[in-house]
DNA sequence: ATTCTTACA
DNA sequence: TGTAAGAA
């Protein structure tokens, strides 16, 4: 479990994180308000994210572009969450069907989602394609 | 030099 | 979301 550890552990400013991400330090900063990003602090409490916080950043800089609003992106992540719990249940109960429902729909969502074929609305709606 | 918080023509 | 101000 070490790739984890890199991949969790607390690196970069957020100078460093606006350039990856090319957002801006208002948005970084708007998304953690909104919890849709966790980063760590240094003891002078300025912002320390890691390499999980720079994909998710991306992520959410990417459904923003498709007209997602952050509450859509809220339930988006939340369900993202369910999903894995749901795989980790599986593989714990030994129960390693060809398809299981939640991959099946994680799998339909996400070809919809590069079809770029959301609705574009204003309340993050995005349940009527699941 | 960088980043943080708060506030708003 | 951008930007300015004052502090750290």
């Amino acid at each position: 479990m070490s790739d984890q550890f890199r991949r969790t552990m607390p690196l970069f400013p957020i100078g460093i994180v606006m350039q990856l991400t090319e957002l801006s330090a208002r948005q970084i900063r708007y998304y953690e308000e909104n919890e849709l990003i966790h980063p760590a602090r240094t003891n002078g409490n300025r912002r320390l994210f890691s390499f999980n916080d720079i994909d998710r950043l991306l992520e959410i800089k990417s459904l923003i572009e498709q007209g997602v609003n952050l509450a859509g992106i809220k339930k988006i992540f939340a369900t993202k969450k369910d999903e894995k719990f749901i795989e980790k249940t599986e593989q714990v109960s030994d129960v390693k069907q060809e398809l299981s429902d939640a991959e099946l729909r994680r799998l339909l969502r996400k070809e919809l989602i590069q079809a770029g074929r959301f609705s574009k609305q204003q309340n993050g709606n995005f349940n009527l394609f699941y």
